[in-house]
DNA sequence: TGTACATCAGTGAACGCGCGTTCACTGATGTAC
DNA sequence: TGTACATCAGTGAACGCGCGTTCACTGATGTAC
């Protein structure tokens, strides 16, 4: 724990929390970084010895998300186990986990205008997170005859895009406001729906 | 064409047409009423003869955005004309066409921040939009089985949901910055694929 | 057709505010001897 | 163990800026008679 006296003891990850929660409660331009300093219980100024500024605070705040994000998804992906496609639907059930319970992180990540290549640890933390995609959908479509399936990279993309199109178009603000069905129904019925397709998945289930 | 003299002739429009071009080059948080009325030629104060406020005229631009893209989804859908199949995939042609040629007013519509029941008749271009998909939706999926195909809200949220996600995962930005496909051989493969599984389309072709 | 007048659509100056950032400073900490 | 000193992590005040908005005003327009 942090002490309370002149230093604060941990004021850099404080900061990132306190960022994290103005950008999930106001918007990514909710947040400014004397409100920021303000929660952390520390002078306007103080920031200014963590981070260059408030561009390079958000990037860290994204990266730190990426890192979550990466984290989650091998953990749900478990190397494919205990079949490619449980740990494939395991993966697209940890995505939108991971937006729901991690909003400031998603926002950072995805709606705060930060490019995945500003900092070159940010980018390694992108490109982990995609491997993961890239490598369930690349299992999961071995089964399919080589000169039907689409590339891997090809058929992540369309995975993740239906992932990311569900949480902003339908996982924001109240439930239902735009849908009458809930983000994992949305996610699980239409990559089902998209499986089939494949061949992946039987059409008779 | 506007008098060039004390009046302007047509302010509105003008600000509108600012906005799209601010919001366009520089995402949703670059736009600034000074801004705005200097490219209107016009000082700043008089952008509040004609909008309540910052927030007004963003709403304004979201607006004209829904009844535009509403009005070329039902151009492209073309009451289901040639065929259902046919009519479908032009509206998912359109909507990636909408988005790439008018980014301004496809970022007001969904990333400024602005709910679509801001307004009444925001409220309504919104729904007219979603109408013609649902419709789409409907059409193409009468032939399926009533026991096995999905409702067709949800039929079309998978349809929004991908096209939505290619559009801001793949679309912005330098192309290929993210992916080597072009987001409109993403959306086309991918709901090939989709419609596949739903079965309205063969699993040979 | 001419004129008086109400209405409309601009101007220019000013406001208060909050933001990001800088700077000289000072209190706290850690380490060499 | 004690002390001197370098370094670190804060403070508080101030800056310049640009933004959204207001207000009293004035020039232009349209219309009744």
């Amino acid at each position: 724990m942090p002490k309370q006296g002149y230093h604060h003891g941990n004021l850099r990850q404080a900061l990132v929390e306190a960022t994290l929660d103005l950008i999930a409660t106001h918007g990514p331009q909710g947040f400014t970084m004397a409100e920021a300093a303000k929660r952390a219980g520390v002078s306007a100024a103080a920031p200014y010895r963590h981070f260059d500024g408030r561009e390079d605070l958000i990037a860290e705040v994204a990266r730190q998300g990426y890192e979550l994000f990466a984290d989650l998804l091998e953990y749900a992906y478990d190397e494919g186990r205990p079949s490619p496609l449980a740990a494939f639907s395991a993966v697209g059930r940890a995505y939108l986990a991971f937006a729901r319970k991690h909003p400031g992180h998603y926002i950072a990540m995805f709606e705060a205008g930060v490019e995945p290549g500003a900092t070159r640890a940010l980018a390694q933390a992108a490109e982990r997170a995609e491997r993961v995609i890239t490598r369930a959908a690349e299992a999961l479509s071995a089964r399919i005859p080589a000169d039907r399936r689409p590339p891997p990279a090809m058929f992540a993309a369309h995975v993740w895009a239906m992932s990311h199109g569900i949480v902003e178009l339908y996982a924001r603000g109240k439930p239902g406001a735009r849908s009458p069905y809930t983000p994992e129904d949305l996610l699980e019925t239409g990559v089902g729906i998209y499986l089939r397709g494949l061949g992946v998945i039987d059409m008779d289930c």
